[in-house]
DNA sequence: CAGCGGATTATTTTT
DNA sequence: TAATCCGCTG
């Protein structure tokens, strides 16, 4: 095993990038643009303070803002250094306080085998508490409830200090419920994400020995991302980099896209009035982009207001124009998109996982899905359905958390009647209100079931044969190698047996997914041996979207445009360019949020080397209904000399033959609203009662007073507008 | 208690 | 449109 020196190191970074790898005295702020080398930097960084010998390798905390982007970093960190990266804590903000808490969460009060809840556990949790409390959920809907629970712990405000700051109904409502919800966490042995990075920053202002521990042993901190962190992020890294001071944050202030989760730009911005001794270094050469889409992307942002001043500039050749679109309607935007890839493979040599689509929202994959099924263009698809939020195997991880933690009544309560054993509503509501009464965990009532009144004969003979089963289980999870426990689980439950059962095309799909997930078991207790099943749970917790994103399939990436910040690919689609989806019209009544879409927009271009397109569709079809949206104002911000507009009718083949049949229709259902009055020739008057979008194009749902509703095809029906 | 079907309702981005 | 919820029935 051969490793590099530092010498060797060096050679591969430009003075900015070297100057910003070197600095080691002190904090260190590294503003990069798009494309700037900074992952480069960063890793090098590292890579230098272990191979100089300046840091035990243990001693270093490196915070990525994905679970991909950390082993990505320690893979080139590896190969930079050796088998002493293995040692370097590389990973986010929440995998690091799991890893803290895991040791240090008694003196919390919570047991180390604690469990993660996610959004619906905590969801479900809401409801309980809500229920328990009883609230009015039709007034005050749990959904609401939850985020403003999550939004004030984001501003790190606890429940008491909301409870003093609750003025009216809703803020006392909610008051209530997170005081009683953070209780039953405590009692479930749960925390949700944002109590990984708030007990660990309790830990810190409760334990001064422990957090000079931490200090300690993290003599040297960098931070990727860091114009996405939030306030509690933020109290953590002063926390931790509080003694030693030898903090280095990267980032990129007009990158920031993560407002609506609680990153604050100020943490960057204002970073030199934190650390007055801060050095800043700039990169501003940009390593990727052609210059016409690069001069582009800089006048995306140029116009925010407060930014940090830079330029980005690169020698690559000017480039080809970025060609933009704006389509009839949403059909032929996938189609010009399918058949410009198709175009592009064949003719131009790019291979499909050369080419990406961005879109502002998940649900817009959808007509870009059916289009590429039929022009076969191989495409995957990153987020939407979420493998690990998937009803099978989150009851099936719900069985796991449980063994793993029997005072998780959420997880406890989802898998007591899944698949069905006859233990219904009624039971569990008895089984509850003991274990409230008692001030026990739901599991000790259910073991108590004899005690319990009003439980029937028939539910207590099944509540002792599921305590048998589950207390079996647990014994077994100590004898068993993990991933044949876990396959001895989804037998001896009866969960596989009841979807073999069903054999619906549906749940031959869940059996795949649940074979999916013992490969991933399989996989990471033989790349992890020793491990036990709770980290293997904290894995399938805290994975993001783009964890599983594995870019050397042959497929055409599909991804909002959230997800996309930090990759790169030679050709880039930017879909749905209109003034409400991009920007989204929940975000266009605020300067704030339209500035952020505008660093959207930003990132989603500078992803591109080569090739850049940007289309919109004047029409599409959504909730059944056709809505009409103008061309994205973002268009305007880029000089039209940059831009190559495509006619509709200008691309060929699949494209063309669609577009006349469909614009002609299409552009007459525009002309139609709910509630308008038409003339038929034979039936006469009628109001136009809905408009949709058929199989064989836009229809209209007409009431005759004389023939009652009648469904037609707008391209044909012999129908006119009054009035 | 479970399953069905009609009604209702939500539609941003995610660690 | 589609996904979820709710209430009714067997």
């Amino acid at each position: 095993m051969s490793t590099r020196n530092e010498r060797s190191i060096l050679a591969e970074l430009n003075p900015e990038q070297r100057e910003a790898a070197l600095y080691f005295d002190g904090p260190l702020l590294i503003l990069a643009g798009a494309g700037s080398g900074k992952t480069r930097v960063l890793t090098y960084r590292v890579a230098l303070l272990v191979a100089s010998g300046r840091a035990d390798p243990g001693r270093i905390l490196a915070i990525t803002f994905t679970n991909k982007a950390a082993e990505e970093m320690r893979g080139r960190i590896h190969r930079l250094v050796g088998p002493r990266a293995a040692a370097i804590w590389i990973s986010t903000f929440h995998a690091a306080c799991a890893r803290i808490l895991r040791r240090e969460a008694e003196r919390l009060g919570y047991g180390r085998n604690f469990v993660i809840y996610d959004d619906e556990d905590q969801l479900r949790m809401v409801n309980r508490v809500m229920r328990d409390l009883d609230m009015d959920v039709k007034r005050f809907p749990p959904r609401m409830v939850r985020a403003m629970i999550e939004k004030a712990k984001i501003d790190m405000v606890d429940a008491e200090e909301y409870g003093r700051r609750a003025q009216d109904d809703l803020t006392k409502t909610v008051s209530a419920v997170y005081r009683s919800y953070q209780e039953q966490l405590l009692k479930n042995n749960a925390m949700d994400f944002d109590d990984l990075l708030l007990n660990t920053i309790a830990l810190f202002e409760l334990y001064p020995a422990v957090l000079e521990h931490y200090q300690e042993r993290f003599s040297f901190i960098n931070v990727d991302e860091y114009q996405d962190t939030n306030p509690s992020q933020y109290r953590l890294v002063r926390l931790l980099s509080g003694k030693h001071r030898n903090l280095c944050v990267v980032g990129d202030d007009d990158q920031g896209i993560y407002s609506w989760r609680g990153a604050d730009l100020r943490n960057i911005l204002e970073f030199e009035r934190d650390f007055p001794e801060a050095k800043v270094v700039r990169l501003e050469r940009n390593y990727r982009s052609t210059r016409t889409i690069l001069e582009a992307a800089n006048h995306v942002v140029s116009r925010i207001a407060g930014r940090k001043d830079k330029r980005l500039w690169t020698d690559r050749e000017e480039g080809e124009p970025i060609r933009y679109l704006f389509a009839p309607s949403g059909s032929e935007e996938a189609a010009f998109v399918a058949s410009e890839i198709n175009r592009l493979v064949e003719e131009r040599g790019y291979r499909h996982r050369d080419i990406a689509v961005f879109y502002r929202t998940n649900a817009q994959s959808r007509p870009f899905e059916e289009v590429f099924l039929r022009a076969a263009v191989p495409y995957k698809i990153v987020g939407g359905f979420k493998f690990y939020e998937r009803k099978e195997v989150k009851d099936v991880l719900a069985y796991l958390k449980f063994l793993l933690n029997p005072t998780d009544g959420i997880s406890l309560r989802r898998i007591i009647n899944e698949p069905r054993r006859g233990i219904g509503e009624t039971t569990l509501a008895y089984l509850e209100n003991y274990s409230r009464k008692e001030g026990i965990p739901l599991w000790e009532a259910v073991r108590r079931a004899g005690e319990v009144r009003g439980v029937g004969a028939a539910a207590r003979r099944k509540l002792g044969e599921f305590v048998e089963l589950m207390e079996d289980l647990s014994r077994r999870m100590e004898e068993k190698p993990l991933p044949d426990f876990l396959r001895e689980v989804l037998e001896r439950t009866g969960y596989l047996e009841a979807l073999r059962r069903e054999g619906t095309f549906e749940a031959e799909g869940r059996l795949e997914n649940l074979e999916e997930l013992l490969g991933a078991a399989a996989e990471f207790f033989a790349a992890h041996p020793g491990e036990g099943l709770d980290a293997f749970l904290e894995r399938t917790s805290l994975v993001a979207e783009i964890d599983l994103y594995d870019e050397e399939e042959g497929a055409v990436t599909l991804m909002t445009l959230h997800n996309a910040k930090g990759l790169e690919f030679p050709v880039v689609f930017i879909v749905g360019m209109e003034d409400g989806v991009f920007p989204h019209v929940r975000c266009m009544d605020s300067e704030a949020s339209m500035e952020e879409e505008r660093r959207l927009f930003y990132v989603g271009v500078t992803r591109a080397k080569d090739l850049l397109y940007l289309t919109g569709a004047a029409t599409r079809s959504q909730y059944g209904d056709l809505r009409v949206s103008p061309e994205s104002r973002f268009i305007k911000d880029i000089p039209p000399r940059y831009l190559e507009v495509v006619s509709s009718f200008q691309w060929d083949r699949e494209g063309a033959r669609l577009t006349e049949a469909v614009y002609r229709a299409e552009a007459l259902a525009a002309s139609f609203r709910v509630g308008d009055r038409v003339l038929h020739e034979v039936w006469g008057e009628g109001m136009v009662t809905a408009i949709s979008r058929g199989r064989s194009g836009p229809e209209i749902t007409v009431n005759f007073p004389a023939v009652g509703e009648k469904l037609l095809l707008l391209e044909y029906a012999p129908i006119r507008k009054v009035g």
